[in-house]
RNA sequence: GCGAUUAUCGUAUAACGCUAUUACUCCGGUUUGUGGUACCGGUUAUCUGGGUUCGAUUCCCAGUAGUCGCCCCA
C-alpha cells in the first residue's frame, strides 16, 4: 500500500478522449447535431442519474438488463439510481411531465453519454455517446419514414454512399397479424421473435428445432419458416422512402430489436463492409411508452446510433478527415528569454480582445525548439518577442503554415491574422 | 457468466533457451535570438507470482490486464 502507483489506464470500458481523439468526436457530435437540426430537431439533455424505477417498469423482460447490465448504486438516502444505460426512458419521462404544455409533433434529439455493465469488444464499450432522436405524437407512418430518412441522411452527410449500408425494417404489429393468421398461440409470439433475434448465428436445423419446441407443432413450424422467407412486403414505410429517393432498404421479417416498449415499425442499419457486424443504429415505434407516467399515450418514435460504432464505420469506409480541425491556438506569443514571459502575456492579452485564439511559449527551450513544437500542435502563427522588439514596437509575424514573414506592430499584426481568417 | 487469443522502452516492433533489435517519439548537440530537412549523441522495456533448466523474453502452471467472440443487447 505504501509506494503503489497508480495506472494511467481509464476504467475498464471507457475512454480518454486526448485532443486528437476529441477532435474525432467533435467532428462526429457536430455532424449528428448539423444534422438532426436541419431535420427540424431542437437539443435536450438531462442527468446521467435515473432512479432504477425509471428503468423496472418496462417489464420483467428487462430483469436481467436492469440487475445484471447496469450500474445500479443505493445513494446515501437509501434512493436506488442507475446510470443511464439509454434514453429513451428519459425523453419519454420529459415529454410526459410537460404533456400539457408541449406542442405535437415534438421532435427532440440529444447526444447522451450512456452506460452499461458488460464486457467490453469491438464496437461495445461500457460507455459511449449515442445520438438519440425523437417525435413524439407523430402517429402518421411518414413519421416513421422521417425518422428513417433523418437515419439515412446522418450516414449520408458522413460523406457514405447507400452501398456501404443497408437498412432493415420490420413491424411488430404486421408480424403479429401474420403469426396469428396462419394459427400461432399470442403467448408464443415474442419467443418467436426472440428466437429470430438470433437466426442468422445459428443454423438451419437448430432454429427448425427450436422453433418445433415452441409452438408445439411441425407443421406450424413449417408455415411460419415460409412466412418469414417470404420478404416482399411492400409497407407504406418502405414505399415511402423510396419516394424520398431512399432504396438501399429490405423489409426483414426477423428484426427484432431487444426492448419490448416497441409496437409497430422497428428497424436497423447495418455496415455492408462486414468488419462491423453490430447494427450502425437501431430504432422503432413505441406508442405506449408515455403510459408509466400517465394514461394519457402519446405515440412517440425515435432511434438511437453509437458513436463506438459510428467510429468504426468511419474508419473502414475511409471516411474521417484527414486533416480534423483541432482546439489548437491560431497564435502563439514566443519570448526569447523567461525575462519576457510576463511581456508576451501582456501582448497575448491584447490580442484576445480582438478575437484571436492565442497563447505563449514560455518554456525554457531555444527558440527554435519553440517554433518547431508550435508547428508541430497545429499553431499557424508566431510572434517572437525580444528587447529589440520591445524596444522598436516593431515585431515579425511568422506564418508557420507557408513559411512567410510580416513586419509591423502588434495592432497592424493583428489586422493581418483577423483580415486572414477570412 | 463462458470460450479463444495476446502481454518486450512512451508508441509500434525484433530476438534457435544464452540478460534484448529496429523505427517513431522524447531529451541534448552540430546552430549562446528564428522551425519543419540532415547528421551526432542520450534516457527508457521483457505484466505479476511460481515451476522446468547450468541458464527463461522464449517452455509449463496460476494470477492480472487487453483484444476478439458467445451470452445479452441499450
Amino acid at each position: 500500500m505504501t509506494d503503489k502507483k497508480l495506472k494511467t489506464e481509464p476504467y475498464k470500458g471507457v475512454r480518454d478522449f486526448y485532443p486528437e481523439d476529441m477532435a474525432i468526436q467533435r467532428y462526429i457530435f457536430d455532424m449528428w447535431s448539423k444534422t438532426a437540426e436541419s431535420f427540424g430537431y431542437e437539443r435536450y439533455d438531462a442527468s446521467i442519474l435515473e432512479p432504477s424505477d425509471l428503468y423496472k417498469s418496462k417489464g420483467a423482460e428487462n430483469a436481467e438488463i436492469i440487475n445484471d447490465q447496469s450500474y445500479t448504486f443505493i445513494d446515501r438516502g437509501e434512493r436506488e439510481v442507475t446510470l443511464r444505460p439509454e434514453m429513451t426512458p428519459t425523453i419519454a419521462r420529459m415529454v410526459a411531465g410537460r404533456r400539457r404544455e408541449l406542442k405535437f409533433p415534438l421532435r427532440w434529439y440529444s447526444i447522451p453519454n450512456l452506460f452499461r455493465y458488460e464486457r467490453p469488444q469491438r464496437g461495445r464499450l461500457r460507455e459511449h455517446w449515442q445520438l438519440n432522436c425523437d417525435m413524439f405524437g407523430g402517429d402518421d407512418y411518414s413519421a416513421d419514414v422521417e425518422i428513417i430518412a433523418l437515419a439515412y441522411q446522418t450516414l449520408i452527410n458522413f460523406g457514405a454512399t447507400p452501398d456501404m449500408f443497408e437498412i432493415q425494417v420490420n413491424d411488430r404489429a404486421l408480424m403479429t397479424r401474420l403469426y396469428t393468421a396462419i394459427g400461432v398461440n399470442e403467448s408464443a409470439i415474442s419467443a418467436i421473435t426472440k428466437l429470430n433475434d438470433k437466426r442468422n448465428k445459428i443454423d438451419t436445423e437448430t432454429y427448425r428445432n427450436e422453433l418445433v419446441s415452441i409452438v408445439n407443432d411441425e407443421t406450424l413450424a413449417e408455415e411460419i419458416i415460409i412466412m418469414l422467407d417470404k420478404s416482399d412486403e411492400q409497407t407504406d414505410v418502405i414505399v415511402g422512402l423510396a419516394e424520398l429517393g431512399i432504396n438501399n432498404v429490405v423489409f426483414n421479417k426477423s428484426l427484432a430489436r431487444g426492448f419490448d416498449y416497441y409496437t409497430d415499425t422497428v428497424f436497423e442499419i447495418f455496415d455492408k463492409s462486414g468488419e462491423n457486424n453490430r447494427s450502425l443504429l437501431g430504432g422503432g415505434r413505441y406508442d405506449n411508452l408515455t403510459q408509466m407516467f400517465d394514461n394519457d399515450p402519446i405515440s412517440g418514435i425515435g432511434f438511437g446510433m453509437g458513436d463506438v460504432t459510428m467510429r468504426d464505420f468511419l474508419e473502414t469506409h475511409k471516411l474521417l478527415p484527414s486533416h480534423l480541425k483541432t482546439t489548437a491556438p491560431t497564435l502563439i506569443i514566443i519570448p526569447t528569454d523567461s525575462a519576457l514571459n510576463l511581456e508576451a502575456q501582456k501582448i497575448a492579452q491584447f490580442l484576445r480582445s480582438r478575437d484571436i485564439r492565442v497563447t505563449t511559449d514560455i518554456g525554457t527551450k531555444k527558440l527554435g525548439k519553440k517554433i518547431t513544437d508550435a508547428a508541430d500542435r497545429g499553431v499557424i502563427y508566431a510572434i517572437i518577442v525580444g528587447e529589440n522588439e520591445i524596444k522598436s514596437n516593431h515585431f515579425t509575424l511568422k506564418n508557420l503554415e507557408h513559411n512567410s514573414e510580416e513586419n509591423g506592430n502588434i495592432d497592424e499584426l493583428s489586422t493581418i491574422i483577423i483580415t486572414n481568417k477570412k
